[in-house]
DNA sequence: ATTATATAACACTATTTGGTTTCATGTCAA
DNA sequence: TTGACATGAAACCAAATAGTGTTATATAAT
């Protein structure tokens, strides 16, 4: 299947929640698709397309081993996102009154559930 | 269809390659739909539906003017996408190759390490 | 070799998305 | 008031996405 098809970019990758998730797990360590499947209430094939979206925009990457697929973290394409990102910070990073929205909206969606 | 105002977040409202054009436009200056509109080869009514998308997201707000509504840029919440983006800083800021891509395009690495 | 398991490959459906056209409303200016 | 302009809203359409299930293939272990 293809890896560098930009079928997907980073942007509409990381735009759905679910694959927010699947990255957020990979980062911790490399992982066949039934376990990744386990964290979360869909199919295995569901996590598998994610997985064909995360790899077209290149942020995962699987290597086969025995008779699973492991995949692992590629974070290197968020720095297009970081790069976009740092055209903005020109408008807040002299409003303090950002700091305040973060604070307050400390939305984090981390979950660390292995 | 109820527009909760959260219907839409910053992610979803960036993924989209028009929507992240708007934003730069309006990163200049307060602009009216029709001369956003006069920017993109689609019809004003998609463009207005652009905005609707970013004002869930609170990327953008407008206000009437006369018989004109007038949007501008809020970059605030852009501010999740930069905590979400700290996360992942720890896995290329040990990685010099990025580091130096980084640097080399004058975008500031600071960290927000949680 | 057989069997159980992990993943791939299809086929299908429902929903969402991005766009259109059409029509209605409201405002400015002559 | 009338006409031009700017926006809002609805109905509709095509394509892409996200999900399902089933079947096939390859590998590991017995």
């Amino acid at each position: 299947m293809a890896q560098s098809a930009k079928k997907h970019d980073v942007f509409q990758a990381i735009a759905d929640p679910t694959r927010r998730d699947v990255l957020k797990l990979l980062s911790k360590k490399e992982l066949p698709i039934s376990e990744i499947t386990a964290h979360f209430p869909m199919t295995r094939t569901a996590i598998a397309k994610h997985l064909v979206i995360l790899s077209e925009a290149n942020l995962v990457s699987g290597r086969k081993v025995g008779r699973e697929k492991r995949y692992r973290l590629h974070p290197e394409p968020l720095t297009e996102l970081k790069e976009w990102l740092a055209y903005y910070e020109q408008f807040w990073t002299n409003k303090l009154s950002i700091l305040k929205y973060v604070v307050e909206n400390n939305k984090d969606t981390q979950d660390d559930d292995k």
